[in-house]
DNA sequence: AGGAAGATCTACT
DNA sequence: GTAGATCTTCCTA
């Protein structure tokens, strides 16, 4: 399956987590793989945003947001590593986060590194599908455009459609649009 | 030193 | 379905 270029990232926030929708995510640990269907995003933006990460300029922790579209920005929250990729148009800021997968290769491998039995509540979160897959803070600043990364986004067959939105999960500060965007229907959304 | 943060788990009504 | 405890950085004072 094909990686999505740089191109694909070089975009608004926004029409870059509609377009996520469907595609897989291919995570490498050792000789072992990991992946699954991004089934809900939520866009970010940089400092027009009061809930982004880069609100209030650029930090040490988050100077990857200003970096290559198609680099990974990872980060903690309530002791939860979470899942975005870097996605803006020239000279701004932005993220995409990645919020659900539907799991497909390395079922078993997930299960143990989550210790649940039931596959529904694998991925079905931000923090569930780092752990999963493995993700923490030593993948910060990948480049997931590269063939060889440990980390790749990829086409696939699926075509989604009953793409919904909402408004951001569990954001203090909101903007007054929605930028959560989910495959209806489908059973490892979040909520 | 103290607190907030894009969350999750558990234990209930 | 909601409520509360707890998770680990990084920020602010």
């Amino acid at each position: 399956m094909k990686i999505l270029s740089r191109k694909f990232y070089a975009r608004n926030p926004k029409t870059v987590a509609i377009e996520l929708l469907g595609k897989v995510i291919v995570r490498k640990v050792g000789n072992k793989k990991l992946s699954g269907m991004i089934v809900e995003t939520e866009a970010y933006y940089g400092d027009k945003d009061p809930a982004s990460r880069a609100y209030k300029g650029k930090k040490k922790y988050n100077s990857v947001m200003w970096d290559l579209p198609g680099k990974l920005f990872i980060y903690m929250v309530h002791g939860y590593w979470l899942l975005n990729i870097v996605a803006h148009e020239k000279d701004s800021a932005g993220v995409v986060l990645i919020r659900a997968l539907e799991p497909l290769d390395g079922v078993d491998e997930m299960i143990k590194n989550r210790r649940v039995e039931n596959i529904r509540s694998l991925t079905n979160g931000p923090g569930k599908l780092t752990k999963a897959m493995q993700i923490d803070k030593k993948l910060n600043g990948l480049d997931v455009t590269k063939r060889n990364s440990e980390l790749t986004v990829v086409k696939s067959g699926f075509r989604p459609k009953n793409i919904a939105r909402s408004y951001r999960i569990g954001v203090t500060k909101d903007l007054p649009e929605k930028l959560r965007f989910y495959l209806k229907g489908n059973n490892f959304v979040s909520r």
